[in-house]
Formats: C-alpha cells, sequence, structure tokens
DNA sequence: AATGAATGAGGATTCATTCAT
DNA sequence: TATGAATGAATCCTCATTCAT
C-alpha cells in the first residue's frame, strides 16, 4: 500500500509536472507572441485547455508562470555552459557561438519572452539574465586574458573585447529571435558561426 | 499689433508646444522605466502634473503619446544619418560610431522605450527602426563592398560584416540602455568607437 | 448716442439671436440623426463652428439648446393651433390633417428629436407634447361630441374616437419622421389626408 | 450517477439562466424608466444586486444585454404571431388587436425600450421591428384585399388601410406604454378592441 | 484537483462644464 | 464676446485573483 500510494503519488506527481508543461507551453507562446503585459491569464487558460482558475493550483500567479518559463529557460542555458569548462582555442569559440545560436534558435518563444522582459524588469533581468551572461562574458575574457598573454591575441581589453563579442552574437540572434527573418538551419549554424569568428579573428582588413 | 496678433498666435502655438513637450518628458521616462504597457495614462498625468483628461487635449490617445515620443527620437535619428554622405574610411566609420553612441546615449530614456516598443509591436519596429536600420545596413553594406573591390578590405559577405559591425555597436550600448552601467562621457565614446572599429578593422588575432 | 446705443444694442440682439439660431440649427440636425444622448457639446460647437465653451454664452446647458429646439417647435405647433378655430365639419378635419401633416414633415428633425426625448423625459413630455396633444384631443372631442349629437356621427365614446384619429395621424407619418420612408410631397399631402378622413368617416365597410 | 450529473448539468445551466434573467429584469426596468443611453453598467449592476463586472460573466457588453432585452420581447412577439395563421373575419381583427394589446401591455417595460431604441437605432429597427410590423402588414392588407375582392369592403389602398389600422392600434397602446395612462385591465382590452374594430369596421358616420 | 462564479481595482477614454484671458 | 485649456466625474470594460463546491 505504501507502493502504491508512493505509485500513486509519483503517478500524480507526474500528472501535475505534465499539467504544468502544457500550461509553460502555452503560455510561453502566448507571451512571446503577444508579450507578457498583453496576454491575459484567460488567455493561456483557453490555450492551455483548462479553466482560468486552475491556473491557479499550478502556479502562484500570473507572473509565477513566467518565472517558470523563465527558469526553464535557464536551466537549459546553464546545462549549455556546463558543457565549456573553459575556452582553449579558436575551434571552441566557434563551438560556442554555435551553441548559443542552437540555444537561442531552438528556445525561440522562451527567449524572445526573457529579453523582453529582462529588457522592463530589474529582477528578471538579474535573475535570468545577468547571472549567465557574466558568466559567458568570464569564460570570454579569461581565454582572450591567456590568449593576449601567450601573444596569439593583440594586446587588447579583455573587457571591451567580449563585450563586442557577444555583440556579433547579438547581431546575429536578434532578427530571427524578433522574427524578422526566418531562423537558421542547422547547417547555417555552423557556417555563420565559423564566419563570425572568422571574422572577430581577422578583422575586416586586408593584411 | 499685426507683430502682437502673431506673436500671441505663436505664444499660445509654442505654450501648447511646451505642454506637449511637458507630457512627452514625462511619458519618455515613465516609458523607459517600467514599459508603455505598465504606465497608465493616470501615471502620465500626474508625472506631468496635470488632469488625467488633459492629456486628451494634447493626445488622441495614449498610443499617441508614445508615437509623438518615437517620431522625436526618430527625427533626431534622421538628421544624424542625414549627415552621413557616405563612408569613405576608416575615420568616417569611427564618426559613425560615435555618432551612434551620442545619439542613443544622449536619447536614452526615448530609445530605450524604442527597442523596447519595437521588440513587441511590428508597427513600431517597422515604422521606426528597420526603415533607420536598413539605411544604416546599406550604408555600411557600400562601403564594405567598395573596400573589399579595392582590395582594402577581405573578401566577406557585406551583409553578414554589417551585421556583425551593428551587433557590436549594440554591444556598446545596450548596458548603458538597459541600465545596468553608466553612460560613457563624452570623451569617453570617442575612444570606445576608436576600440571598436580598431578590434573590428583588425580582428584579435595577433599578426 | 442713445439711439447708436440702441441700435448696436438691437443689432447686438439680433447678432445674438442670429447666432442663437446657427446652433439651434446644428443642434437639431444632430439630435435628429444621433439622439440627444449621443450628441456630444464638442459635436454642436463643431457643426454650428464656434468653440464648444462659446455654447454657454448661449446656452446655459446642454440640456437647453434641446429645451430651446423644442419650444420653437413648439411655438410652430401653437401657431398652427391657433388657426384652428373648431372644427365644423369634415372639410375642416382634413385640413386639420393636412395641417399636421405639414408641420410634422416640414419640422421633420425637430418633431423626431421631440418624440424621441418625450418617450423618456418626463418633463418634456409634460412640457411640450401633452400640452399641444391635449388641445387636438379637445378640438377632436368637441367636434365628435357635437357630431354625434346632431345625429351626424354615430354615437360613440369621443376620447375614444379623439384617440383613435391621432393613431390614424401616427400611422400616417411616423414611417417617415422614422426615415424608413420618404416624406410625402406636399400634393401627396392632401390626397392623403382625404383618404385618411375617408376611411375614418365611412369605415372599411361596404354598406 | 448519469442523472446527478445531468440534473447538476441542467442545474447550473438553470442557474445561469436565473441570472441571466435577473440581470435582463433589473436592466429592462432601468431602460424603460431612463433609456438605454442614461443606464449605466453599474446601475444595472446595483438593480441586480452584482459587481459591476459580473455583468460580463453573463454578457459580452452593455449593447449584448439590450439585445438579449429584445430578443426576448421578439420571441413572445413571434410566438403570438404564428398563432395568427390568417385573419378571416371581423372576429380574427378583435382577437388580433386583443393580442396585441395584451402583449405590449403585459410586457409593458421591454416593449417601451424597445420601441425607445428603435427609434434611434436602425439595426434595432431592423432585426426587431420591421420584420414583426411587415408580418402584421402582410396580414392585413392580405385580409383587407380580400375583402375588398368579395365586396365586404369598399374600395380602398390596402397599404394605407393597413397603415391607419395599425395607427389605430398605437393609438390605444402608446399611452399606457409611456405611463401617462394605466394599462387596461384584461376585461378593458376586449372591450377596445371591439371598439376600436367597430370604428375601424362603421367610420364615424351615421349612415 | 478542477472550475464556475464573483469581484475589487484599475484602465483608457468621453464629456459637460468652468474659467482665465 | 469668444475660446483654449483644464478637469472631475463618470462610463464601459478588463483582469488577476479568490472562493465555494
Amino acid at each position: 500500500m505504501t507502493d502504491q500510494l508512493q505509485a500513486g503519488g509519483s503517478r500524480r506527481d507526474r500528472q501535475i509536472q505534465r499539467k504544468r508543461q502544457e500550461i509553460i507551453l502555452a503560455a510561453t507562446q502566448l507571451f512571446s507572441d503577444k508579450g507578457f503585459g498583453n496576454t491575459s491569464t484567460k488567455d493561456i487558460a483557453e490555450a492551455a485547455d483548462i479553466g482560468e482558475s486552475t491556473l491557479y493550483n499550478y502556479f502562484a500567479n500570473k507572473r509565477d508562470i513566467l518565472l517558470a518559463i523563465l527558469s526553464e529557460t535557464g536551466f537549459a542555458f546553464d546545462a549549455m555552459l556546463e558543457n565549456v569548462k573553459g575556452l582553449e582555442n579558436r575551434d571552441g569559440l566557434v563551438a560556442l557561438f554555435e551553441m548559443g545560436i542552437n540555444i537561442f534558435v531552438s528556445r525561440m518563444a522562451f527567449t524572445r519572452t526573457l529579453l523582453a522582459q529582462a529588457w522592463v524588469d530589474d529582477e528578471i533581468l538579474e535573475g535570468f539574465v545577468m547571472r549567465r551572461l557574466g558568466h559567458v562574458s568570464m569564460l570570454l575574457q579569461r581565454f582572450i586574458t591567456k590568449m593576449v598573454a601567450t601573444g596569439t591575441f593583440r594586446p587588447m581589453d579583455p573587457a571591451l573585447a567580449s563585450r563586442l563579442t557577444i555583440g556579433m552574437f547579438l547581431g546575429v540572434v536578434l532578427p530571427s529571435l524578433r522574427g524578422i527573418e526566418p531562423s537558421p538551419t542547422p547547417d547555417e549554424r555552423h557556417r555563420i558561426a565559423e564566419d563570425v569568428v572568422n571574422l572577430l579573428w581577422n578583422g575586416i582588413r586586408n593584411q
């Protein structure tokens, strides 16, 4: 009976998780399409095909849904970042770019919502963006510092270089995120990453 | 008397314009701080120290206030862009960067509002961002194409290079716009523009 | 100078009256088209081509404009009714009908507004409709009573007969007033009055 | 259990319908007293003793309440008219009058609202009045035409005669609807119908 | 757990009217 | 006299959230 209860409990838990996922899925699309503020709980409930008040059995309030969404995206980012132990060479940088594009593009709706909200909401910026961004920035700066130290890179300010690198990344992904151009196919992503790193590496000037 | 009348007329006009400016100013700050959707007409009226209904003597509706704000920013951008007849050389690029930083930073609240809204609102993206962005992109691509043709630049895809350049610009200005770091002083702006173009020009690799 | 002042005064008075008329004219059309409640003072001011606040130099408030309109119509009715010293015979009845149609139709917008408002507003019903309606009813009842007494009419309840006569009148004018059919031309009006009285007189049954 | 569920479902349905009815009832009285435009949603909510926003769980908007009211009246009219297969003789006409009076008077507030709104609102005139009025008019004209053909009625224009008949009806019911005289008791209604048809039939002239 | 019902708080907007010039 | 400017009060409606079942 304990087993049964446990089993029932965990089945119930899974049930709950599944429902939460459905809600999150529905909400993500809506937030991405219309923005958090323009999406009503009624919209979400309808999209998730449940009663409006049922939402509150799974989330404390509307903002909580948003936070759940952002946490998910955050975990995915974290998982990716954990794989990057450190940047060693050019190939690592290309791989980092490619992974970034993959994440951003495959989680388009999430990311779009995240950026929209972080632009306005300090708590979200702090809790969901800055930490990861800081991590990436640190990776980049360490890499750059090392490469400068070994004479592979010209002397430069690692902070600025890191920031410009991230800026280039934005230049690549923002148009897709904003929906003004199609997402790159997986093949294209690699080539784009290569091209970007190439330009970053060599600059535009003929030498 | 004609003068007097004229003066009277234009004084009244100026009065109206001044009031509109006050409202716009108040609204800009609020939109920038909390976003358009999270700012109520009551907020704006209070910030402008007028009755809520008085707003409607100056603007047709809330969105109209936003559009007025964006138009202002837009005109400032256009004015800037008109000064850029064409990019000829590295110094021109530095100057363009510097002007861009100047505009973005000096009109921080405007720009922040613009970007926030363009992220969510297609009409605004189209009417206020894409046109100018397209113009800048065209300038950059022409410049790159020419430089590649003359052998000054390495062969490269002008579209991508242009996009990455714009991305670098974003990397520089977004943190200030978002308020996570102080705006660069005018002196710093020039140096930043130089540094950015330097990195763009030569890449990061030691050669 | 006295003369001059007087002249100035009366010219001013005429000026004022003229302006009042313009406002009344504009308001009448609007009230007739959209109803009193759906017409704003702004609408009226625009239609009369004056500032909204200028209205209040000529009328105490919006309702006052309505009352002025209704008074005008009322005076026209009164003038008509004064001409009807008493109904003597069939021709008098035909003439009364025809005059009624003329008034209602020529002052269509006025009448439409009057009826709309009297339907909802007791004060207006009392002050502008019942008095005149009562007068007409009295004329009719006296006439009927007399004709019954002389044996020209069958014995009948004069109150009911009067009411039905007025009902027939409504049956004729309401469709035009409501705008669901064109107003009868002056020629038609006479024929209609004849036909109505004919039916009223003889009934529908063949005898 | 099925029964229980069914009962539960229909109990809830009945609950909803009851609430809708309460709102409709409250609104009808208010619309009838003050007119649609002068009745606020707050008024309605207070009269129905619910929160203002609760209204919107039962009706999409204020106009929707009006339409619901008018539909109800409309159905009652239709039900009445369906009973009238065709007019055959004088008794049928009397019965039609009596039924009309019954409907108008028993649904006084409804009818008053209907007429007030139809006077101003084309859509309502078209959708709720003209159709039924046209039906009645057709019944009358057919009847008249037939009676003229058989020589029972004098030769006359059926359209005009129908219109005058309807006018007589208005003459009878409008004063009650408008609240300037008490509604006729059921007994009186029959007598009135008789009297009206009598006058219509024979005219006022002694023959 | 699911939800229909209810609602307070708030939102944008309209409008008749006042007032200073 | 004419009016632009200002506004309090009100209007219809939305929405996140609570609660009873």
